[in-house]
DNA sequence: TTTTTCATTTTACATTTGTCGAATATAAAT
DNA sequence: ATTTATATTCGACAAATGTAAAATGAAAAA
């Protein structure tokens, strides 16, 4: 599989919404569940570099274009996470969810949660 | 706490090093750890920008600088840790967990520890 | 104390990212 | 067929990031 490059924040805010759509989307559907006040070119562009990135793809309908994924949630997730884990926790999960734990970002809940899915897999 | 800022990818490089030392570290030092082919001034100008940001501070003794961790290494990573799992995983731990886990960049040798974690805590 | 050596600072520049206003083009309305 | 509305693309620009050559300055050597 192909290295699947990080995006920048700006982007990846995009392809978040992508991602939970089922089909294709329109700069519109974007435009819409995003909390940003971006002017409609500023969105555009944004899409055009996602393109350029190749992690949409871009079809013209009529003077509107609609766009679709290339790159798989999973895929992206799977591989920012991993990166994530080695570069602040030297590959250790325990130390990842452990600072988690103690930051309280996460709950004991979450933690019980988590076990639950430890002994499953 | 201060809200602990994101530092771009080259900064951090040095963050991680500077962390793992006892007390504060010359440029020299840095150097000898850091597997990159940068050059003396831009080694410098980098630890220069973490000062002005705050990550470190500079005393200058003859004509060597000498730097000092101004933030804690786990207040970076539980911040870092906290906005990654927000933002990636909506917050949701057990997500994270099964991504490292499908995307194999954790075993499960690595579950069962953390398993033991869990049950700890 | 003069010169030499080197660490640090300055200045500079390319690239990437964030953000548009203006120009362009095309579908819709008249 | 024109005009009008409006989506998209272009060109621009500022800020952030990555990177280093040239200038500065102070300690070490002569």
């Amino acid at each position: 599989m192909k290295p699947v490059k990080k995006i920048p924040d700006a982007e990846l805010e995009i392809m978040l919404i992508a991602w939970e759509a089922e089909g294709a989307v329109t700069s519109d559907y974007i435009m819409e569940r995003l909390h940003k006040d971006w002017t409609k070119p500023t969105l555009l562009k944004l899409l055009t570099r996602l393109c350029e990135r190749e992690f949409l793809r871009c079809d013209k309908e009529g003077r509107h274009n609609i766009y679709t994924v290339l790159v798989p949630r999973e895929d992206y997730v799977q591989e920012a996470s991993g990166t994530f884990l080695q570069k602040l926790h030297h590959n250790s999960l325990t130390s990842l969810v452990a600072s988690l734990y103690d930051g309280q970002k996460v709950s004991k809940a979450d933690l019980e949660e988590l076990k639950r899915f430890i002994e499953e897999a």
